[in-house]
RNA sequence: GCCGAGGUAGCUCAGUGGUAGAGCAGCCGAUUCGUAAUCGGCAGGUCGCGAGUUCAACUCUCGCCCUCGGCUCCA
């Protein structure tokens, strides 16, 4: 019999007889890799274990260790339940059912929408099936007779998507127990190890993810090799619930969004209002540090305008409707870049001013779809840390840098330490969607690349997730759970200075146009504080915190004492809170920590004896006794610092 | 926008056609207390809005508003 030669990931190599499966190689290395098996990489593509080798090839033995492996797994476990389903309701029809970070989903079709008592007897049915330990065998069909198999079955979905991805005349089929799916796999070996799952939702979803295909059901399940994991992810949900700015808003009374009002609508109440103004405050000393100059800008303008921009015919879809007013139409503004650039424009620039970056908090509006608002985190009106850097092209490369710095200044400074950088490029089979060349474009992706490859930024290219007038950089951070969110953006623009004739005179005496770059870095203060309210969990270090001390006086008898330690905390310029209610001291402690206010300072009998404060910090706990003076010294300067505590 | 689930007191939630409930918060009183909830009382509601069915609607039907989950991750 004919010998092949298997090379491991180690580098040795084992000679085995053609058609040994990988199964069988890793039970010789060892018994227990040969449980532990999910998959085998076999140069370089993922196979059944299964599957008979029959050339020399470099093969690995994956276990739940490759995050390949799991996904597999993962997709096993799609097809698990797209079995069960079947079982328990025959005539549904089947979209796909891939991996996800967290788990699989499926997708169905059926006339009754699955209600959760569906989900729990189909998780039942999943749990029954997986104890048979049901092999995953895949098959190969000729295509025709793949499609006949189906029409039959009135899978039109399954046919469309023979017809689309199958090259090669036959195609793969997976079988679990009398279940069949279309599928190119690989699967683990059987369903017996699928222990750690949940069904978790059932939500719409358009066929392909596209609108104006039929919606289907698509049941999500949270899947894991070991129950550990799953319930560490569980656990993980719980904490997001808990962290969830929505909720903490509420309770720490920072902010609300009202009916009335209309949805995507943020109202800042005091304490989210002093959060703001205190974030507010840096963020302008560091725009003038840095050479900027802060201006601001009407809300709405000529409707005219915006189609100079091309936002009018670009971003129509995410704009208010234009309002007349004596018989003109007037824009509420979606962006601030054309105010920005009638300020440019207003008069005439020479090249020894440039560059000229103009920052505005400006406030914008923008429509958009009722379904995808959410909390501060997409809104209809928001507030952009906006600004708009005019320059020549010798200058382009550092003003993007000094850009990504900045950001990364903002992310030390708010306490976020892990970041992701995307760069966003056009997309190349969607041009009438971007304004501009396709020269400009390469020129300015080629600009933004140099510019991250200088800093040694290590980032994802992004086709197709530019904005419509330029390239950009995006930074997602990613919070205390590790779901990340996009916040800080630099835009490149070779659209608005052409539209609006930009020009400056050069050291020639001639005109030429400038370069423009957009730049956010909070993104916009809702999104920004949204995401820091579940960052700190609603603790905020002392800087920001709305209260930063509560005087609890331990009873009524030392309210004397308390309100002149609370006066003198004022005076000291310390957001201070007097809790004189006729309560237990516990009681306003627990009050005081669940307003996570960072210090609490207790008043009774010792203290006034002593003419000192007992400090407790609402995460260190009871920090003793010391002078009022020396406790406003120490907070001062924590405050001063910024300290993320 | 679309699919699904929801909307009952400030908050969290119970209430399957027959006079709207609880806990917390609030107010009043008692208590004057040492590091995460003192006790008692009182008040609080157009049951999201509007139509309809019914002797009777928080409850059933329809429309609208709002909230939540999802709608990118290739068999």
């Amino acid at each position: 019999m004919d010998t092949i030669q298997i090379t491991l990931p180690d580098g040795a190599t084992r000679e085995v007889p053609s058609g040994t499966t990988a199964a069988q190689i890793a039970t010789q290395i060892s018994p227990r890799l040969g449980k532990e098996a999910l998959v085998a990489r076999a140069d370089g593509e993922l196979v059944d274990l299964s599957r008979p080798l029959d050339h020399n090839i470099k093969l690995s033995i994956l276990t739940a260790k490759d995050p390949d492996a799991v996904q597999v797994f993962r997709h096993s476990a799609a097809h698990l339940l797209a079995a069960a389903v079947l079982e328990l309701y025959p005539h549904v029809k089947l979209g796909v059912g891939p991996p996800i970070d967290t788990g699989f989903f499926y997708e169905f079709v059926r006339e009754q929408p699955f209600t959760l008592e569906d989900l729990e007897k189909i998780e039942a049915k999943m749990h029954e099936l997986a104890a048979k330990d049901v092999p995953n065998e895949r098959k190969l069909l000729p295509k025709a007779e793949a499609l006949e198999l189906y029409r039959k079955a009135n899978q039109e979905f399954k046919c469309e998507l023979i017809e689309e991805k199958a090259i090669e005349p036959m195609v793969s089929f997976y079988t679990t127990g009398k279940f069949i799916d279309f599928c190119r796999g690989p699967h683990i070996p059987s369903t017996g190890r699928i222990k750690a799952f949940k069904l978790m939702s059932v939500a719409g979803a358009y066929w392909k993810g596209q609108e104006g295909n039929p919606q289907m059901q698509r049941i999500y399940g949270a899947c894991f090799v070991d129950q550990k994991e799953l319930d560490e992810y569980l656990h993980k949900l719980e904490e997001a619930k808990r962290r969830d700015h929505r909720k903490l808003g509420t309770d720490l009374d920072l902010f609300s969004i009202q009916d009335e009002a209309g949805p995507g609508l943020i109202f800042w109440h005091p304490k989210g209002a002093i959060i703001r103004r205190e974030m507010e405050d840096w963020l302008r000393a560091e725009l003038t540090r840095r050479g900027y100059d802060l201006v601001f800008t009407p809300h709405v303008m000529r409707l005219e305008l915006w189609k100079t921009s091309g936002h009018a015919n670009f971003y129509r879809e995410n704009m208010f409707a234009p309002m007349e007013v004596e018989k003109a139409d007037y824009q509420l503004k979606p962006m601030n870049c054309p105010g920005h650039i009638l300020i440019y424009k207003s008069r005439l620039r020479s090249y020894r001013e440039l560059p000229i970056r103009l920052a505005e908090l400006g406030t914008v509006y923008r429509y958009e779809r009722s379904g995808v608002l959410h909390g501060l985190l997409r809104v209809r009106g928001f507030t952009q840390d906006d600004a708009h850097i005019f320059c020549m092209p010798e200058q382009i490369e550092k003003e993007v840098q000094d850009c990504v710095e900045f950001a990364w200044e903002v992310l030390r400074v708010f306490g976020f330490e892990r970041y992701e950088v995307e760069l966003s490029g056009g997309d190349p089979l969607r041009p009438q969607d971007y304004a501009g060349t396709p020269e400009e474009w390469k020129h300015a992706e080629d600009a933004l690349t140099n510019t991250l490859k200088r800093m040694n930024v290590p980032y994802k290219f992004m086709p197709g997730e530019a904005a419509f007038y330029g390239p950009k950089i995006d930074v997602k951070l990613v919070d205390a759970i590790g779901r990340p969110w996009q916040l800080s953006t630099v835009q490149f623009d070779f659209n608005l200075p052409g539209r609006f004739d930009l020009e400056y005179v050069g050291e020639d005496g001639s005109r030429h146009q400038p370069l423009m770059v957009h730049r956010a870095l909070w993104g916009s203060v809702e999104r920004f504080f949204g995401v820091l309210i579940e960052q700190y969990a609603g603790a905020f270090p002392a800087w920001l915190a709305p209260v930063q001390a509560s005087v609890l006086p331990v009873s009524g008898k030392f309210e004397e004492y308390a309100k002149q330690v609370t006066q003198q905390l004022k005076d000291a310029g310390i957001r201070v809170h007097l809790d004189d209610r006729n309560e237990k001291l516990q009681a306003k402690i627990r009050d005081a920590q669940l307003q996570k206010i960072p210090y609490m300072l207790i008043l009774g009998g010792k203290e006034v004896e002593a003419n000192t404060v007992a400090v407790r910090h609402r995460a260190k706990g009871d920090l003793g006794p010391r002078s009022l003076d020396q406790f406003i010294a120490d907070l001062k300067s924590e405050i001063n610092s910024r300290a993320a505590v």
